[in-house]
DNA sequence: ACTTTTTCTTACCCACGGGTAACATATCGA
DNA sequence: TCGATATGTTACCCGTGGGTAAGAAAAAGT
């Protein structure tokens, strides 16, 4: 047979390898339709009160259909944490790839964490409850979640030493920035006249400004509405902003 | 049983109010014993995952004894729900009684309410889903949950306006704030290493340090409440990665 | 065209748990 | 002692919803 790489745009027909790619495709991408159909639902009602019949009739199909692509319930509420978690994994990294203070960094992970919160994934990570996944699958969770807080210490400890960031406990401070994170998930709504960025930007400033050991910068200005333009100070982050830094 | 009524000292043996009393107390105890029972195992399992024959065997009783003290399984959960937000509701009540500057009411808020966070009833105002509730009750609930953010805005504000705060946004203020403080019911724990005490002054320094307009100089020489007596100058923890015991 | 594999449907099972009915037993007032 | 009330028990009902079995209907492979 002649294996058709990649497909170059004029493949012929009788490329095997396409076929067998596209239909794995196909399956992946019903997989996670049926996530984005499940992790909202679970939002809007709760996990318990959403029927698997529900999730299926949003989708067109029938509760018997979904066993094709997961084990179970729990199964589908596992792989939409999932999701999430990936998420901020991966926003980690690549704070983790970039330099910067403690304090920097940690501003990064706080913007970027902040507009998580307001996606439905996002959401999913501080609004499911462990304790409905299998022993198994709850493991990972709260494996994953302890790395997340790790990092916010790590962060912190790290700005403490670098002198960016005011000598405290790391990990109490971190309790303190997650949670008023992780609230975020609890009551951002889409149509709430607040935009993700607004909301990140705000936070990013006031759950650190009190922690910098450089001078204050001045009187957050007045002006309800955020033009995203530039700070006042010269270099408040010292960083450009991580605007495009979440995917 | 026998608990001897706030009698006065000389009543006579025939005093056809005390026993009435005594057994509408009885049977008030009862309840509470329920809901302490209740409170206890949903914030254990989870509300889904707690049966009532659970709560029930858990009181030396079976479940449709319950029946005589609360009208459903989510009756019980609002009535939980309810302790909690009283405890809030005297709080609040307490510190608008008392005077003191926007920044030294929020602190007083700050303190007090991370405490009840520690508490059963106090973590149950953040743990439970309130779409559990009946429809009535629920609204109930929302209405209180919104007493109590106004409130928070309200000493921010007011703190803003008699210049003990610095100018800020008191919405997404008070949702930091709140933010912080509600997480805390979902991750502290009795035999945690850190008292509630011990979060209470902390966060009620670390959410509220960067917002005042008094001239910082840290080292929170100044700590506004709870005399703890030992630690002299240097707050408990500098530097000291995972504050493993810390006790 | 044919078989084979994947995908989806119809029809069903059944454990679970909230809630109720009917009955038993204290408790109290007289 | 005796009825009335409150409190609790045993036995049962039944809606719900996750999960499964068997087979139809599409695709894919040949």
């Amino acid at each position: 047979m002649d294996s058709a790489p990649p497909v170059p745009p004029s493949s012929p027909p009788s490329s095997p390898w396409l076929p067998f790619e596209s239909r794995r495709r196909a399956r992946d991408e019903k997989r996670e339709a049926v996530l984005r159909a499940a992790v909202q639902l679970f939002l809007e009602q709760g996990y318990h009160r959403v029927t698997l019949s529900e999730v299926a009739e949003r989708l067109n199909i029938t509760k018997p259909a979904l066993y094709n692509y997961f084990r179970g319930k729990d199964e589908i509420l596992f792989e939409c944490w999932s999701m999430g978690a990936e998420l901020v994994d991966s926003v980690i990294t690549e704070i983790n790839a970039g330099g910067g203070s403690g304090l920097a960094k940690l501003r990064k992970l706080v913007h970027a964490y902040a507009g998580l919160m307001a996606t439905d994934f996002g959401a999913s990570l501080v609004r499911f409850d462990l304790r409905d996944l299998a022993e198994r699958n709850a493991a990972v969770a709260r494996a994953a979640k302890k790395r997340i807080d790790a990092t916010f210490r790590r962060y912190i400890a790290g700005g403490i030493d670098d002198g960016s960031i005011r000598p405290c406990d790391p990990k109490l401070a971190a309790f303190a920035i997650a949670g008023a994170l992780n609230w975020i998930g609890h009551w951002y709504q889409r149509d709430g006249g607040l935009s993700p960025t607004e909301i990140a930007d705000e936070f990013t400033v006031r759950l650190t400004e009190g922690m910098a050991t450089e001078g204050r910068q001045q009187t957050t200005k007045k002006t309800p509405r955020v033009p995203k333009g530039r700070n006042s100070g010269r270099k408040t982050t010292g960083k450009k902003r991580t605007g495009g830094g979440t995917r």
